[in-house]
DNA sequence: GCTCGATTCAAACGAACGTTTGAATTCGTC
DNA sequence: GACGAATTCAAACGTTCGTTTGAATCGAGC
């Protein structure tokens, strides 16, 4: 019955910030349980009941507060999404007033994406991992309602990134960077999901196949360099289908 | 109680090839239907009843057949996962005797991990895509039993290209080229698993988003680019932390 | 201290879940 | 044409699902 729009603790005194009464906020407690949980098991697998077992919450208040499974998933998904994606547009427009008009470079552009998703994974050291992780699993969902949500979420931050790999590398047509914008969001997605497809790929030491920033070190350049690649011709590429 | 060593249908008249009796194997009826539907709902939400309906079969063949649901879906990656895989390894040693001793190029063995990946898109006109589209959602699943399954199914073929990109890029660092066979792989998946983000990012035409030897074609070079790129030093990246 | 809206709670709703069972049915083989 | 193994089938097992309900509890404001 009651939506979001209701809010509570006025928080009149003004510090310490501890809340006094509701120690950790219900919407909280079952946001950071489910962000778990839909991790590990995904959407339509994760029962509402474990949901609120595991906040230590009654059953009915995922319904109280979020109306249905569905739009607390997206709860889970905007909370932090929209959040990191905004940072993201804001450090593009900080590098390009930085820049006086000149083009940035793909290194700079790439920073602009990753920083804000370094930042998520480090911040919360639980929680932020756990949504990457989740962003990962809802990337590969083909739920209609999933991919209409990430469609919105995506679709201003896009924009702005892809105008500026257009500056940044006049040579490439506008269509074929748009197949390369591609290939940078899955590459980055996949690789902060962090499916331990690294420990049979690479088989690291544990310790540095789970840092990050060593990770992102390494993807940058490479995504860099894909991205200022000769363009293929028309008839280029003919040796995919030829046999051996 | 049975397992898969059962066969049937002798086929003691050589042709027309269709069987007389039994005119799809039930399990293929199983395999072809739980293929979609875990594609669309994921394992762990596709319930047996719905593959079993639409696979106009009894609810307890699935038991019968597979034992339980876990080795169902096993059977249902088995079964073309392991061709697909096979074929790259074929592939990639007939380029390696066509080359002579000589190492290969990164392009041809990208090619060697595309072209089986290719046909199975374009030869099972429906399951073919299904089936990356499901391979697409196990890469980002954490479920033990789908993790050490797809390692132990990946882990020959990825010792076997690792060899070849080494030979073939002998001045890149052994971590590094783990890292960039890595980054290769998730791009590969990701864009072969063709999430509609395609829609959100590059606002294709249609016709062309889903034409897969055009993708591939757009992606090979990148890929083959990021591959060469030069190796970050231990101090670069360092512009990935410093605020605007 | 009482009121009233906001929140929590225990209980129940019908439906669907994976698996098992034992009888019916099919089919090659003697 | 009857035997026996392989397969199919309807039914039921106990469990869990998302959601709803109505009463209990809480907490700020008059």
């Amino acid at each position: 019955m009651a939506s979001g729009s209701i809010q509570r603790i006025p928080r009149t005194g003004n510090f310490p910030p501890e809340r006094l009464v509701d120690p950790i906020d219900t919407k909280s407690k079952i946001l950071d349980a489910a962000e778990e949980l839909f991790m590990e098991h995904g959407f339509e697998a994760t029962s509402l009941r474990l949901i609120t077992t595991a906040a230590v919450v009654n059953l009915a208040a995922v319904n109280y507060h979020f109306g249905s499974k569905e739009e607390l998933f997206q709860a889970v998904l905007t909370r932090r999404l929209d959040p990191m994606n905004q940072d993201r547009m804001q450090l593009l427009s900080a590098y390009e007033s930085a820049a006086t008009g000149k083009p940035l470079t793909c290194e700079k552009i790439l920073a602009a994406m990753f920083i804000p998703a370094l930042k998520l994974a480090r911040d919360h050291e639980q929680g932020g991992k756990n949504f990457l992780r989740l962003l990962g699993r809802a990337y590969a969902d083909p739920a209609p309602f999933i991919r209409e949500f990430l469609s919105s979420q995506y679709r201003e931050m896009i924009a702005r990134f892809r105008a500026a790999f257009s500056r940044a590398l006049p040579n490439i047509a506008r269509e074929e960077l748009s197949w390369r914008l591609h290939f940078v969001m899955g590459a980055l997605s996949y690789t902060l999901a962090g499916a331990d497809m690294l420990k049979i790929i690479s088989q690291l030491q544990p310790e540095e196949a789970t840092n990050d920033e060593l990770l992102l070190k390494r993807l940058a350049p490479f995504l860099a360099a894909g991205l200022r690649a000769p363009c293929a011709t028309a008839d280029d590429g003919q040796y995919l289908f030829q046999e051996a």
